[in-house]
RNA sequence: GUGGGUAUAGCUUAGUUGGUUAAAGCGCCAGUUUGUGGCACUGGAGACCGUCGGUUCGAAUCCGACUAUCCACCCCA
């Protein structure tokens, strides 16, 4: 029964007035990622499960053990998209977009689904707006796409909002920080937790990220992998900072953030805050010059981020930060009897062509419900028709902050009528539109 | 996947040591001189007390399992 009325574990309804609020959000994210040149890419909800064990690569957990996936009927193996990258990079190379000449820039806004334990900010259907640059190897593409992530936190006016940075190099230097990393764990083989015993083979980096307190603590002292860079790496890397200096970003480097997803290499940062439980990060991004070469592409540096939309409405939330109203009614026809409320509805129709939010009775209320509905939805203005007013072409609009009153024609004047009242009220500051 | 908290109207909650028709506020609907909202008053609808099973003469209340939800680990946005 309860499958039939509720919706699945992990997910949600958005639900108005709320879905306002996500609605300007996404303005502003659309806006931003415009002035900045990006692009929109949509691309389907599933993909070949290939793409994914190739792109966010084959050991990692979200691969592992988060993946919706199935056989459709034609015995494809397909999966529900955990991330938006790689879809954007698929359809970047398929369409070969870099042919319209370079940086390739897209954005998408879009839903993303993995088999987790949901908690805050953590669901199993969430949504992503994401950003990707294609063909810019230069630091200064790194700073751009990191400041279009702030401009949308800044004109959102969120705050508290911590920048962290780091570089996790290229392969060659890599391969130099893990063999460092390694020595200097197995020295303390003993006190480390279990997972991080077996990460210790397999990908000791995330060893630095474990939040066990004995774990930290050694990890306190380990290599950081910012000495490990090789020279381009650590030129790159310090041309993003002074890229961001430039631009009055500030930011704090993090040698411990690792990311999940295989394919990061150099850049990789994270935007935190104090305002959320265990999923600090908003919004997480890197570099992945590898990728476009790994999917059987043509080799082209790459970066982008993913800014989790659920985790941001929290933030906005919890630092109650203001959002503009949900439009409310501007005018409300109310009516007495079926020639009347045949009128209301021809009039409140006439507005609404005109653009203006207008409602009329659509439940056979008497007039007194029709009123209280009308303040209810925060009309600006009523308009009462009846035998009297259809008879004389003429009815009273009310000001329903002032209670003042002043004539309308229901006759080819309408319109004029309504917008000079209208605006006059406006003018007095007496409504806001 | 592992651990802990919670589960009573749409929402927020009360419910005494198990004891009749499970309560309140908000919200919703309708009235309070049959043509005017906000305020106030009156009334109404709305709950198989998460589900199943057990203990008992009797369970919202005690026990167990399951499910959902929240939080943390893990992982990440």
């Amino acid at each position: 029964m309860a499958l039939l009325t509720q919706a699945p574990k992990g997910t949600q309804d958005l639900l108005p007035p709320k879905s306002w609020n996500w609605e300007t959000v996404e303005d502003v994210m659309r806006s931003e990622a415009a002035i900045h040149g990006f692009g929109e890419v949509r691309t389907p909800v599933f993909e070949h499960t290939e793409l994914f064990l190739r792109s966010v690569g084959d050991t990692t957990d979200v691969v592992e053990k988060q993946m919706y996936t199935f056989n459709d009927k034609g015995g494809r193996s397909i999966t529900l998209r955990p991330e938006g990258t790689a879809g954007a990079v698929r359809a970047m190379l398929e369409h070969a977009l870099y042919n319209d000449g370079l940086p390739v820039k897209l954005y998408y806004l879009t839903s993303c689904y993995r088999y987790e334990k949901p908690q805050a900010g953590r669901l199993r259907e969430f949504h992503q707006f994401g950003v990707e640059m294609f063909g810019a190897e230069a630091p200064v593409a790194d700073a751009e796409v990191i400041c279009l992530a702030k401009s949308i936190f800044d004109r959102l006016g969120v705050k508290n909002l911590t920048l962290e940075l780091n570089s996790i190099g290229c392969p060659t230097c890599r391969a130099k920080f893990h063999e460092a990393l390694k020595q200097y764990f197995e020295g303390y083989k003993d006190e480390l937790c279990e997972t991080c015993l077996s990460r210790l083979e397999r990908n000791p980096m995330r060893i630095l990220d474990c939040k066990s307190p004995v774990c930290s603590k050694i990890a306190e002292g380990a290599p950081h992998i910012l000495d490990y860079l090789c020279d381009d790496c650590k030129a790159h890397f310090e041309g993003v900072q002074s890229y961001l200096t430039a631009a009055g970003v500030e930011f704090v480097i993090n040698p411990t953030i690792v990311r999940g997803l295989d394919y990061y290499n150099r850049t990789v940062f994270e935007f935190v805050s104090n305002d959320l439980g265990a999923q600090s990060t908003v919004c997480g991004g890197g570099r992945y010059d590898g990728l476009t070469e790994q999917m059987g592409g043509k080799a082209m540096a790459g970066l982008g981020f993913g800014l989790g939309m659920e985790r941001l409405m929290l933030v906005l939330e919890a630092q109650k930060v203001e959002l503009p109203a949900p439009p409310a009614c501007e005018v409300y026809i109310a009516s007495m009897g079926e020639a009347a409320s045949k009128e209301a509805f021809r009039l409140a129709t006439e507005l609404q062509r005109c653009g203006i939010m207008a409602a009329c009775d659509l439940c056979s209320r008497g007039l007194k419900a029709q009123m209280k509905y009308a303040n209810k939805i925060g009309a600006a203005f009523t308009v009462v028709l009846g035998d009297d007013e259809l008879a004389n072409k003429k009815a009273k609009m009310k000001n329903m902050k002032t209670g003042e009153e002043k004539p309308i024609s229901l006759g080819e004047d309408f319109m004029d009528d309504y917008l000079s009242i209208s605006v006059a009220a406006e003018d007095l500051g007496e409504i806001a539109f």
